[in-house]
DNA sequence: CTGTTAGCGCCTTCAC
DNA sequence: GTGAAGGCGCTAACAG
C-alpha cells in the first residue's frame, strides 16, 4: 500500500504538518527534520501530486504541440524543449496534431483542467480562436492576430543569406522552390526575402511556389527545371524540400552541384551526432526551444515578456554548393 | 476565476452529483442533463483533473523514457506510441534519458507519486534495481532478469533474412559491422544470427564489433575493409551504422552496390513521407509502438498478460542492394 | 433518479 | 517551532 503523510507523521511521532514542512523546505527544528527523513525513507513515501495540485494549482508540467514529433525538425525541437523544461524541474507532454485543430484544442482545454502550466505550440492549424492573451502559450515560426507570444528564426535574413551565397558561388539564374499554406507564418518570409535580395544582387530569380499540401513535388521541379533550364542555383524553403529539388535535378542529368547548386532551410540533421543533409540555412533549433521555455515559464508565472523574439540564422555548408576560396 | 463544479450545480439548479453524473456519463434524466449541460457550456466549465484524480487515482497518462527523440527511430516510435495512447485517450510524457539512469529513475518515481499511470521504456542503462513487477512497465528492446513484460521485434530472423538476402544477391564473402554495450539487450541477436545463417549458407563471415560508444566508426571500417578486400556484403547493426560503412566504402573508392551491397537494420524513415535510408531489414515500429501501449494498458488495468511479444520484421529493398530477379 | 455528505492527501492558517 | 483542523474540487456511497 502506498504511505500517506499521516503514515509518515506517525511513524516519526509527530504532526502532518511537520512532515509537509519538511517536504517543503520549510524550516523545522533539526532533530524533528531527520526524524521524519528516516520515517520517510523507511516508508519509501512520496506525495501524491494530485493532493498536492488541488491545493497550490500548479502541475510542473507544459505541453508541446507540433504536427508530427517524427520529422528530424521538430524531434530536434522537441528534444531541446524536453532539455530545457527539465532543467527547470518541468515535465512535457507530447502532442502531435497532424494539423488537426481539435487535438489542438484538446491540449488547450488542459490547461483549464489544471493538467497543464502552459503549452509551447508548432500549430499550422486555425486556432486562433482559442488562443486567448490569458492562455499562457508560446508560439513558434506563427503569429497570431491577438499578441500571443512567438519566437522564430530569422527568416528574412535567412533568405537574403541563401540569395548571397549562392551569387558567392557563382550562380546567376536563381530559383525558388517551396510550397506555401493559408494560413499567416514566418516562413513566407524566405521566399520573399531570397527574391528581393536575388533581384538586388542582379541575379535572375524565377519561382516555383506550391499549394500545400504538394502531391508530387519531384515532377513538378522537373517540369519547372525544363522550363527554366539556365537555372544555376536553387533555394528551398526546406531541407526536405531540397532533398526532393536533388533527385528531380539528378533525374535530368544534371549534377549538384557541378551544374545547380541547392541551399535548403532548416539545418536538418537525422540525430545528434549525424551531418547536415544539404547546405543550408540553419536554424537555431536549441535556442528557440531554450527561449520558448525560458518566455513560457515567465508568463507561468505571470511575468511580462516582450512579445516576438527573432533569433539568427547562419549557412551552413554542405555537399550541395560549391566550396568557395574565401 | 474558474468555475467549479459547485458553480454548475448552482447555475443550473441542481446538486453537484447529478454534475458529476452527467460529465462521466452516468444515466440520468434527459431534463437535468440539459440543464447541466447548459451551465456547463455557460460558465465554460472544464473538471479539475487533480481533484478527480485524488479520488480516482488514475491519471490517464503515460511517460515514455527513450535515450533520445532526436533519431529517426525514437522519434517514429514515440509518434506511434502517442497516437495509441490518443486513442484510447491517454497522454504521454516524454523523457529523453540520454541513457542516464537518474532521469530514468526520476520518471520511475512519477508513478509512486501519481503523476503516471505507468511507464514505456526503451533503456539501456542499468535501472534493474528499480523495476518491480508491481511497477507498470512496459520494455522495448531490452529484457530484465526478473519477468517484466517486454516487446521487441524479432532480431534472430532479422539475421538469418540478412543473410539470406545477401547471398541471394551473388554475396560471397559477407561480414557484420556494429557495436555493443554490456547491457544484455534484444540486438546482439542481430549480429549472433546473422552469422550462424551466413555459416549454414556457405559464406564467409568477417566480424567488426566494436564497444560502444564507437569514436571514429567510419575509419575503423576502412582498416577493416582494406584488411578484407574480398568482402562483397555488409550487414550492419543498424541503419545509421550502414550509412557510415557506405561513406568508408565510398571513401575507398569502391561503389554501392556494385562492389559491396549493404543492409541496414531497423528501417529507418527521416518522416513519414520519405523513402528508406537504405536496404534494411524493417521493425514493425507502428506494431511495437501499438503493442506496447495494449500491454501497459493491460497491466495497469490489472488484467495479466504474456511477458515476452516478438514481433515479425521484413526486408525492404533500397537502393544499397542490387535487383534480384525472381 | 437525485441531493447530500464524507472523504481522497496535502498545504496552510491558527492557536498553542 | 509545532500539532490540530479546515478546505481545495471531485467522486461515490447513501438516503430519500
Amino acid at each position: 500500500m502506498k504511505a500517506t503523510m499521516k503514515d509518515v507523521a506517525k511513524l516519526a511521532g509527530v504532526g502532518v504538518g511537520s512532515v509537509s514542512r519538511v517536504i517543503n523546505n520549510v524550516p523545522v527544528k533539526e532533530s524533528t527534520a531527520s526524524k521524519v527523513k528516516a520515517a520517510i525513507k523507511e516508508l519509501n513515501y512520496e506525495p501524491d501530486i494530485y493532493a498536492r495540485g488541488l491545493k497550490t494549482n500548479k502541475t510542473q508540467t507544459v505541453a508541446l504541440i507540433l504536427p508530427t514529433v517524427w520529422h528530424p525538425f521538430f524531434s530536434e525541437f522537441a528534444y531541446y524543449v524536453e532539455e530545457a523544461l527539465e532543467e527547470k524541474n518541468y515535465k512535457m507532454y507530447l502532442c502531435n496534431s497532424d494539423g488537426k485543430s481539435a487535438k489542438e484544442y484538446e491540449y488547450i482545454q488542459m490547461v483549464k483542467q489544471n493538467k497543464v502550466d502552459g503549452i509551447i505550440g508548432i500549430t499550422y492549424s486555425d486556432i486562433d480562436q482559442y488562443i486567448s492573451t490569458t492562455l499562457p502559450f508560446v508560439s513558434i515560426d506563427r503569429y497570431f492576430t491577438e499578441d500571443v507570444i512567438y519566437v522564430t528564426a530569422d527568416n528574412i535574413a535567412g533568405g537574403k543569406i541563401a540569395a548571397n551565397e549562392l551569387k558567392k558561388r557563382g550562380a546567376k539564374n536563381v530559383a525558388f522552390i517551396g510550397g506555401h499554406q493559408e494560413i499567416p507564418n514566418e516562413t513566407k518570409n524566405r521566399r520573399k526575402h531570397f527574391q528581393l535580395e536575388a533581384e538586388r544582387l542582379g541575379l535572375n530569380c524565377a519561382v516555383l511556389d506550391l499549394n500545400e499540401p504538394i502531391s508530387d513535388l519531384i515532377s513538378e521541379v522537373e517540369k519547372f527545371l525544363i522550363a527554366h533550364p539556365e537555372i544555376d542555383g536553387i533555394f528551398t524553403i526546406t531541407d526536405l524540400a531540397a532533398v526532393d529539388v536533388i533527385k528531380a535535378i539528378k533525374k535530368l542529368e544534371k549534377r549538384v552541384p557541378e551544374d545547380i547548386q541547392v541551399i535548403g532551410f532548416d539545418g536538418l540533421k537525422m540525430t545528434l551526432a549525424t551531418e547536415y543533409l544539404v547546405s543550408t540555412i540553419v536554424q537555431p533549433v536549441e535556442e528557440m526551444a531554450k527561449t520558448a521555455v525560458a518566455l513560457l515559464l515567465d508568463v507561468i508565472q505571470g511575468k511580462g515578456t516582450p512579445s516576438r523574439t527573432v533569433l539568427p540564422v547562419f549557412f551552413a555548408e554542405g555537399n550541395t554548393t560549391k566550396n568557395v576560396i574565401l
